[in-house]
DNA sequence: AATTATTTGTGCGTATGTATC
DNA sequence: AGATACATACGCACAAATAAT
């Protein structure tokens, strides 16, 4: 039973109401008697009776006269409700606000609504804005995972969304325990690869790699540093790479780089996770009075504005944002017209390209 | 009492449904407690208290805590959607991002879910949006006007809202059409004044303004510039103020000031609408060759990400953000529980404060 | 066809909690 | 502080509808 929440009939309620959109009470089915339901909770039938009073008025109980509450069908016919859901990490920071407007434009121009919701990164937080969608009269879903490389708790929820069969359509990452699943992912390795053989190309050698361990961006952006390295002749030191997670991710690579220059380490070059990274360590090399570029090449990942805006403009691989954001939108129409879309999942691999900026110089 | 008609509780329903469609029983009036019903229909109060339920889950009635139960004249049926409309001239640019995640934190805080349109700062999308969110089932609306100076042909739609007693609040202006309504604006003029008040103190005396036309905000800065200047004994001079639209806020301040440089005009310094034009002028002036803030302060004004990043840090008025969207979002709460919402019109005026950077010196 | 068990619907009584004035 | 009024919760009894025996 779910909730500290409030009280005893709400308890119960909210407990029926999540068997029934997680699909355990499916519609047409009969739920268990007043009586059964009162010894089964230790509670009295007028409790049992005010929780199901809730559910009924809810739309999803409808109580037959002497033959029992069944749970109700509630999607004859399915209204068009107009509604699309967007779950992303966040909305305010970085490139988001950018994907959300290119997801906005196409849907708005189909006559669609957003109802937006945020997850910080976190599977708590996913798994309520989730279960809060399951709620809404939503018919279809723009997801970007949370931790994604991780097992996830939540994918009952999806699986829920499935029997309902309210399409969905992953953006930068995916589940791998769902299968056969639309997305659109970056080649992330690839845009490592292109902006590590880039710093290679310009004579560098000892090139750190700076990447977050919990989603899988991170993983393929490494692997593409990796594969880099490899092709250039170079080395592959484990000692080079600075791993980080959610959590850290303001503090780690920062102090990481610092720890390296005091310790003495050589460095040509750092390719960092996103420009985020890259503007931290740009501003740490600053503070430690190393030139950028001249005594270390950075590049950065996203060509968001902060790489538009930071005093030394940052080299980096350009996302497409806007374009991702409309293409998972067209995507997500395409599969609310068609109604196998389970059968035909769409896997869209977006090539980002390398932007030379200021930030990198030959050695 | 009406009845022949089955139940007990359905017949008091009956009687006090009548009453109220009747009119004696009158919008935001009281009735009886249920012990005084109880006792003069000689029924229990359980069995009230049900027909009561009933009247409050048709829409009739709203019961009050510790107060008592009230009539309400909103139409029956309806269901707590749990959605939140949020109308804003743009999503993804500038300040906009922070102002929604404020709203989001508090909604969402508070099991609301946030439905997004936005205008692009145009009458006929604001048009679109309006209708578009009159047929979802909203709860309430926070909405950023669109050219809010000039007279709007969307006055019906706000009306409309006002007559299904969905509450809304206004941020960053209002129309003046409508009355007693509920907004949060920035003290514009205040802001303003202070920007231009700490250029005079610098020792300032040419210095430009640059205001856009067709907004509340826009009128409102020109104004705390007018003033500052009065207050600090320097002349008026409309011909170091420079006038833009929506339409052409790309373009037309930066080529005025161009076009002032190049004619030879003395300018000390300029005070810019926002740090989206104050970028542009920078720009503007880096390629004429001059240098900021040695030849020319500038300022801004929102302490947008702007400020933070350009190469040089610009002074700015420092715009609230997601305190703004914050407050907006716990009014519109208060507004959802009080029946009385109309009546009691809030009207908040936040005081922005000026940052000092380096974009200004002493002359 | 009548009986019986089950299940929801109606109604009463009581006690305690909590918000408001 | 106390009174008032609604909110939650338990218990009991009987009515009415349904399905199975």
């Amino acid at each position: 039973m779910d909730s500290q929440n409030q009280t005893k009939y709400n308890a119960l309620a909210d407990f029926l109401r999540e068997e029934i959109l997680m699909g355990s009470i499916r519609p047409g089915e009969k739920i268990p008697s007043e009586n059964e339901l009162a010894e089964k909770f230790s509670m009295s039938r007028h409790t049992v009776r005010k929780a199901i009073s809730v559910l009924v008025s809810e739309g999803y109980l409808a109580a037959r006269h002497g033959q029992g509450t069944y749970c109700v069908d509630r999607r004859p016919g399915r209204a068009r409700s107009g509604n699309i859901g967007v779950i992303t990490t966040y909305i305010s920071e970085y490139i988001f606000p950018r994907i959300i407007q290119g997801i906005d434009r196409v849907l708005s121009e189909n006559g669609y609504s957003i109802i937006l919701k945020n997850t910080g990164n976190d599977t708590g937080m996913e798994a309520v804005c989730l279960k809060d969608i399951l709620t809404k009269n939503i018919e279809g879903l723009i997801v970007e995972p949370t931790k994604s490389v991780l097992y996830s708790n939540n994918i009952r929820y999806y699986q829920a969304l499935d029997s309902h069969r309210i399409p969905y359509i992953f953006i930068h990452g995916y589940y791998q325990q769902l299968e056969n699943k639309s997305y659109i992912l970056l080649d992330d390795a690839k845009g490592m690869y292109d902006a590590v053989g880039y710093l290679a190309g310009l004579g560098h050698r000892k090139i750190v790699g700076i990447f977050k361990a919990d989603d899988i961006q991170g993983i393929n952006r490494h692997k593409g540093y990796a594969k880099a390295l490899n092709d250039a002749g170079l080395a592959y030191d484990p000692d080079n790479v600075i791993w980080f997670h959610t959590e850290d991710r303001e503090t780690k690579p920062s102090q990481a780089v610092r720890h390296m220059i005091e310790t003495g380490r050589e460095i040509d070059a750092i390719a960092c996770y996103n420009d985020q990274v890259a503007v931290r360590i740009l501003k740490q090399l600053y503070d430690l009075g190393i030139r950028v570029p001249h005594d270390i090449s950075v590049t950065g990942f996203d060509d968001s504005f902060l790489s538009e805006n930071s005093p030394v403009e940052l080299t980096t691989v350009a996302h497409p944002k806007e374009k991702l954001g409309a293409l998972a939108a067209q995507i997500l129409l395409q599969m609310l017209k068609d109604d196998d879309y389970l059968k035909k999942p769409v896997h869209e691999i977006l090539i980002p390209k390398l932007v030379v900026k200021g930030s990198c110089m030959k050695r």
